[in-house]
DNA sequence: TTGCGGGACTAACGAATGTTAGCCTAACAT
DNA sequence: ATGTTAGGCTAACATTCGTTAGTCCCGCAA
């Protein structure tokens, strides 16, 4: 919503939360990160890349095999750590349904405002990927959706939530977290756990849900 | 939030809300915006768009002093109409704060379910424009901003919000309502009016109004 | 000392990029 | 008939694209 001349707040990515990655590697993948969430998949060359590293183009081929497979594993990289984000936070937690939109909520926030260019880029290249590349990752990304779904759903049966559509429910509540990626920066006027919070908060009062 | 192989779900672009474009400068525009959103604007050749229109690349300098011009357009009517449907919302509405939320998040999700890809390209490459093309279009997108921030806090002011953060709650209202963009389908499940509808109850209860 | 592999390099390929220049045709008002 | 204009064409430009091939160098194990 906040408007500016760049196409997200943040100026550096996160380290990527991904182990075993060899030194090379990491450099090239958080580099490209950074570029992409910049200027967009086809808006960066692997020239780019490469120079942004201190490298030559080619010599990117010696560790990825072409230029989508180094979005391939960003990609997966984002959609599995999102995953992780919203199933451990579903995990200690109370089996109340409105604890768990809190907790729920509060991880989906979280992984926008703590890696911001990785959930930029996640959000708006999954189309650019082939249909091969692109199966594994959608399956990752239905997990995260049906947590939330299931727990919206379930609210329901129990009437702790008086929710209009479910389905709606769960995309206004995605949505808007989604978007948080575009304008959070870390010196903002907002922690990342003051958005997560208020956000949880928004997520129970769109479900009607009773108070406690 | 509704995972597909293809970027939106709209399969044509509606036309364009613009009058006065020449037969020619509308072809041209529709049908770059057809693949603006689809494959982005980077990822989209002046011979693309030519081909789609039955043209030869050359010849859309005729008509376009460049690729950017022809996006710099596309974006100018896509936030004017954006501006144009919050802002006749609310003139013709009660000067109820509820009444005016409801109005504002009906007009921008309707604004997302009958343009959808002018919403997305809209949405998607402001940041490639240069800053020049770009300071105009800006200007528009935060008077659309500003209608809901004064809202807002003229709910606030009167206590018929019991709203928590007023640029949170515009930055969650605001974002649902985007992202509406990218899965909705004129033969959907659901209707550009119910969807508005619903979600202008989301905004309600997000923002902790008031029972009339 | 030799062998080897990781990681970097340059040169080069064919294709595609945005754009310019120059020309042709059909329609229409004078 | 004439001039004008809108709208189209082909040829060609310099540049950049993703990628391949082949080479070199450095560190380390045998």
């Amino acid at each position: 919503m906040t408007p500016s001349s760049r196409r997200l707040a943040a100026t550096a990515p996160a380290p990527l939360p991904e182990a075993g990655l060899s030194p090379a590697r990491r450099v090239i993948l958080e580099t490209a990160l950074h570029l992409f969430a910049e200027r967009g998949y086809s808006g960066t060359s692997i020239r780019d890349i490469a120079a942004a590293c201190g490298l030559q183009g080619p010599t990117l081929y010696s560790h990825y095999a072409s230029k989508e497979a180094v979005l391939a594993e960003i990609l997966r990289i984002g959609h599995d750590e999102h995953l992780r984000h919203v199933r451990d936070a579903l995990l200690d937690c109370e089996p109340d349904p409105r604890a768990q939109i809190r907790a729920w909520t509060r991880a989906h926030v979280r992984f926008h405002t703590d890696y911001p260019m990785l959930a930029v880029v996640t959000n708006t290249e999954l189309h650019t990927l082939s249909p091969a590349a692109l199966a594994p990752v959608l399956s990752v990304r239905r997990q995260a959706e049906q947590t939330l779904h299931d727990i919206i759903e379930r609210g329901r049966a129990r009437k702790v939530f008086k929710a209009l559509d479910p389905w709606l429910s769960a995309a206004a509540i995605g949505g808007m977290g989604l978007r948080v990626a575009f304008w959070f920066a870390p010196d903002d006027e907002f922690t990342g756990e003051q958005v997560a919070e208020t956000y949880a908060e928004f997520a129970l009062r769109l479900l009607g849900a009773r108070d406690k």
